[in-house]
DNA sequence: GTATATTGGATTGCATGTAGGCTTCGCCTG
DNA sequence: CAGGCGAAGCCTACATGCAATCCAATATAC
């Protein structure tokens, strides 16, 4: 009845462990030893063994052979493989969305690029992040698919996690120009045009992440 | 040092849950209760606990709010929504497998297909089943993308476990012609080519699939 | 000083106990 | 005879015990 349907500590503390990995207070390699995090989080090891094993599932964190499990390290080589997928399915979403959103969805999406330009402007970092994601979770949530959303949710949390160590900015700039680009096929309603669209700007970020990559190594 | 790594008792469980669930004597609603499973496989409450954790986490099967797991049931509508995620993805599979694979690639799914062929002209369905997934492991492991892989990975299961209730043929006929089109294109080396072949090929069998479900109701 | 053996500490993975809550079945009442 | 009430059973989720194992640090031998 309650929107936390979550009275499970094991929920719970996977919530607080994921947080955790965000904000970097776990960083990538640290070690997940169950007992130790029940201790610091002060419930019994059942449950941070099943959330441990939930963070596992969602590649947040890898099993070591003997050792236990470890935050997740993303490399660039993996997060270009990421990309290559989404630039694939935000195709899809983008196609998908045009297909079965009206003027609502398009309203919406001029709302946070006026928002995302704004940001831009200011300077304002955290704003500029937040209006980025908005505009991809808007297209995505209009795409009517499930499996879709779920799959773009779980790219998004694998790139969460790399940019704990990468940095991914084509320049914010070029994310705005794009952005109406995908917003101006949406609007023709050409579904193909769409598509072409979002998978351009997913192409040029993994292009801009791969010459970072080239150039820290 | 041996090829089962999997000296746990909870990896074992969780794949015998998962064959029994293919071969249907785990039909999909079926409960999976914890203790009842513990006393038919013979180990304790732990290890079928967390075999049961991951079955909900790919998706073979759902917590029901009070009532534990039980084995998913996915509905044509569900099956739509995973074509389409599968028609994009095989299409990225095929395109990366033009770009990184040679001439070894091409003999071996030349072989398959005269496999299937073959299995097509005995009528042996499983063999004919065999071959067609074959065909499809080949090229996407050929992708070099571990992403793509272990999503479709995932793709494939849920569609085996669809299988259960619906099925999708789209004439065994039509799946060669596909899948020699899709052979072409990477013979021809035009990554764009495959891509498409392999698109047309799923959206194919999703338009089948959507006609049957139509036909059922 | 370096390499090796050994011991200690800690962790994983499995087993089992237990409380709270839901479902279901049977019984009683109207 | 129908509907509601109550009790019993089962299950989930959490807590905790325990053996086997692995890693690290130290001591020892050369």
């Amino acid at each position: 009845m309650d929107g936390t349907a979550t009275a499970r500590v094991a929920d719970s503390v996977y919530e607080r462990l994921r947080e955790k990995i965000f904000t970097g207070e776990l960083a990538p390699g640290a070690r997940l030893s169950v007992p130790a995090l029940a201790e610091s989080l002060e419930v019994s090891r059942s449950p941070v063994r099943d959330a441990v094993l939930h963070l596992v599932q969602d590649r947040l964190a890898r099993e070591e052979p003997r050792r236990g499990a470890v935050v997740a390290r993303i490399g660039a080589a993996e997060l270009a493989a990421i990309y290559e997928v989404r630039e694939v399915l935000e195709g899809l979403a983008a196609r998908l969305a045009v297909e079965n959103a009206g003027r609502r969805l398009v309203r919406a999406l001029h709302e946070v690029l006026a928002e995302h330009e704004r940001a831009v402007r200011t300077a304002d970092i955290a704003a500029t992040t937040e209006a980025d994601m908005r505009f991809h979770s808007l297209v995505r949530e209009a795409s009517g698919n499930a499996e879709v959303i779920r799959l773009l949710d779980e790219v998004q949390t694998q790139v969460r996690l790399a940019m704990r160590t990468t940095t991914v900015t084509a320049g914010p700039r070029h994310a705005i120009d794009d952005h109406r680009a995908i917003l101006t096929a949406i609007e023709s309603g050409d579904p193909f045009a769409a598509e072409q669209a979002a998978r351009a700007h997913i192409f040029r970020l993994r292009t801009v992440l791969l010459r970072q990559a080239d150039e820290g190594a």
